[in-house]
DNA sequence: ACATCAAAATGAACTTCATTCATTAATAGG
DNA sequence: CCTATTAATGAATGAAGTTCATTTTGATGT
């Protein structure tokens, strides 16, 4: 699965490293910035890169592979800063929201992530580190604090897959009788897809967290 | 994308239609429920019903149009039958429990499902009218009704993932380290994976849930 | 019965990918 | 300088989805 470090050589040497893992996934989140995941293939990878395809398999292992390494970059991107400013539940609102603006772009990578062992991934685990500290500091431990994370993050996903779905997801087609009334309610929601979808994931966000803070923040306290 | 409904043929003739869009889903959820999702091709498909590969795009246009088709047969298994007979908070659990369940064994419909336009897949619409009846009848409306729908969605999609992730996802193997407090959280959670899975669902379920219901019933009321 | 026409099935070919392998070039260490 | 290791190459493999020209089949109207 994981790859050893392959490559400590030509350290300051005039000869360059031509490719390493940390190149690799450069590349790759360039071209998927540029063309979407349906032109990233390990052709089009090597070709960003200036070599053959069955190079590529000297630092990674699979496609898969490469796939891990953008994951654990775009993690990095997410901001957990919060826990150390705000409440546990404003910073759990905070690290969901950017949570997903980073993977609304990327939701190819959820089902890769989404049952990825957090071993292959060190970004991920500090993040994970960050919001664990964070519930820890207000009292919540042990299995709920994962399972917290767990909850959020489910939340996150799926409402990434919302935010990438077309227009017209909700409009009944020829179907309309069929549902009457989801069809009138669905009409009633922003046209943007985007803040149709923002709005869908906040409202749900906002109710989750609310019952979190019911659960775990004593209300005699 | 979706085909027209090509055959009225042999209607109680003796001969029976060999293909049909019905067959051809039965064929390809008995595959998956055999051998899983990497086994079902077109190819693997076309044998289950002893016709070649290229007959099935006769009656699809893709091998998503299967997906598709597969997925709407699985929504007509979610149990939405709370809603006549409960109060919306509980028939929405309930519902979200049933729904997670039903898809567990599915996640790779997901990244297909979570973007589909609702006029592809006729059960999904019934199931989401009478979810909408529901909160209609507990005096949610209009856009809010939606997004509940959609935020309940999307946590089980992403919860069903969860329930399908390997048993050492949470185990930092070489970099306990970077993640000591997480490292700790994360033991203490139940070593079947699949009920460590459970338990984060439903926690985050009762959490949304409670959010809601605090939000649409009226406190006074 | 028979001719006809459209739907449906066939098998071969095509395309796109990921991946493997034997070979070759280059580099660091002794 | 020699040698072992590491990396890059290009050709080949194989799995899948998809297309197409052709044939088969079955229902229909005469």
């Amino acid at each position: 699965m994981s790859q050893r470090t392959p490559s400590t050589r030509g350290k300051g040497r005039p000869s360059s490293p031509i490719l390493s893992r940390g190149r690799l996934s450069q590349a790759a989140i360039r071209i998927v910035e540029k063309q979407g995941y349906k032109r990233l293939t390990m052709a089009s990878l090597a070709h960003e890169l200036g070599v053959s395809a069955s190079a590529l398999y000297n630092h990674v292992s699979s496609k898969r592979d490469v796939l891990v390494l953008i994951q654990d970059r775009i993690n990095e991107q997410i901001d957990c800063s919060s826990f150390a400013t705000e409440p546990w539940d404003e910073a759990l609102r905070r690290w969901a929201l950017s949570y997903r603006r980073c993977f609304i772009q990327h939701t190819a990578l959820i089902p890769v992530m989404a049952v990825l062992p957090v071993a292959d991934s060190p970004q991920t685990l500090r993040m994970y580190e960050r919001v664990a500290r964070g519930l820890h500091g207000a009292g919540i431990d042990g299995p709920d604090a994962v399972d917290i994370i767990v909850g959020i993050e489910a939340l996150v996903f799926g409402a990434a897959y919302d935010a990438s779905a077309p227009t017209d997801i909700f409009d009944p087609g020829a179907m309309e009788e069929l549902a009457p009334t989801f069809t009138r309610f669905a009409a009633q929601r922003p046209r943007d897809p985007r803040q149709a979808a923002d709005r869908a994931f906040e409202l749900s966000l906002d109710a989750l967290i609310d019952g979190l803070r019911r659960k775990y923040t004593d209300p005699a306290g």
